[in-house]
DNA sequence: AGGCAGACTTGAACATGTTCAAGAAATGCC
DNA sequence: GGCATTTCTTGAACATGTTCAAGTCTGCCT
């Protein structure tokens, strides 16, 4: 019905004014400073219609997620299109995991570290992660696939999950990084990387076989 | 002074049962069940009086962490005294970590997730935490010292640093761990020491020196 | 048209972390 | 002992996340 869409069109442009107000302010005077009152104020409606769309404060935060996964999915499309060398590859996707963030250092800080909480929906291993955290493993997984490499196909397998998790890795680390522009952490990708990809390629020696083998046993104990 | 002293010994009393209160609480019913008010009701003072001793609720945290160590320490010393396997000893202080903080799983993973903040005083990496830092670091110091091993220098010095960061990669599994009795937190040290004991062995092949210096490089860039 | 159901909106009310001006208690000094 | 200073102690006040009962709007049915 074009009344109802027009009803629930309405509804939807409502929300994302105030996903918009939201994460603007949140970038421009942080996440604390942001009042839930100020948000509902800029965007022109109640202090409670905001909790109408999200059930908290936080929950803005799981908006927050979605964009910037589809923002690192956008940055990361040229070097996934242009590149078949797996360290190229890798660091291209995680340089642009760094780009896209930059912007909100200071701020992202302090959404990640709620998000550090097990129990939080915003963790990004909890079931309401489940969505995105696919969406990012997907990513990784084509990283791995676009390019020239043999390895065991154990090694292969687990290859994305792991990369994923190396990633998060690294996004800890840019969370901590003071320094200016962030370039340290730019320098951590550019100097793990290829210990990284050269670390795959070892799994394919016989002689480190019982050792390739041991490290998949305790990724897959962990995984659980 | 006996007078100056008996004031002072009453004050500290005050703070101490407002301590104990308060992580008591935090224990039984949780971090964020348990308010200020109730804490100083409980201990008998006045809800303004609590924020004399400590600025604010998560200062009461920076408490837990500093019983947490000393628990560590104490916890350690026993294998710490008796083995001379690096692995043995490694081994030894890590189950002890978690076995100090099994009781408080499930509210400490809420601690923790505070620490995140890159800002907050309770980050493991911040100057309020340096005397916490430095006391761990010294305990592993002591893990690699009391063990027999033949590395070269460079790498020796900064072990004790790397094992601590380690350690703190085993608490950060451990408050995601879900499994009974954080069974999976034990099995995942006693699967990665030895790992990691070997890939410090190899450090003294020849044949490694350039990924070591290499390695190296990269450790120190990071810790800035 | 009238009115009904559901989707949306509102602002006051509530709970909790935190601050603060005022007061009480203890200490030091004469 | 009496006063000034410092060290606590108090409870009300404030800001903010969140809830909720009540109201408004929209589209649909008869």
């Amino acid at each position: 019905m074009s009344a109802a869409e027009t009803r629930t069109a309405r509804a939807e442009a409502t929300r994302a004014v105030i996903v918009d107000t939201a994460l603007r302010m949140f970038r421009e005077q942080g996440y604390e400073a942001t009042t839930m009152r100020a948000i509902a104020r800029e965007a022109g409606v109640a202090t409670g219609n905001a909790y109408y769309y999200f059930g908290s404060k936080e929950e803005l935060i799981q908006e927050f997620y979605t964009r910037n996964h589809a923002a690192h999915l956008a940055a990361s499309r040229p070097v996934l299109d242009s590149e078949t060398d797996l360290a190229a590859r890798l660091r291209g996707v995680l340089r642009a995991l760094v780009d896209i963030n930059v912007p909100y250092h200071g701020f992202a800080a302090k959404l990640y570290s709620r998000a550090a909480e097990p129990s939080s929906p915003l963790s990004p291993f909890s079931p309401e992660s489940s969505p995105t955290r696919d969406a990012a493993i997907a990513l990784y997984a084509e990283v791995v696939d676009g390019a020239h490499l043999r390895v065991p196909a154990a090694v292969r397998e687990r290859l994305p999950e792991l990369l994923w998790l190396y990633s998060m890795g690294i996004v800890l680390f840019w969370v901590y990084d003071q320094s200016p522009g962030t370039e340290r952490t730019y320098r951590l990708v550019d100097s793990t990387v290829p210990l990284a990809v050269r670390l795959i390629r070892l799994s394919r020696l016989r002689a480190l076989g019982a050792v390739t083998r041991q490290v998949i046993a305790i990724v897959d104990d962990v995984r659980g």
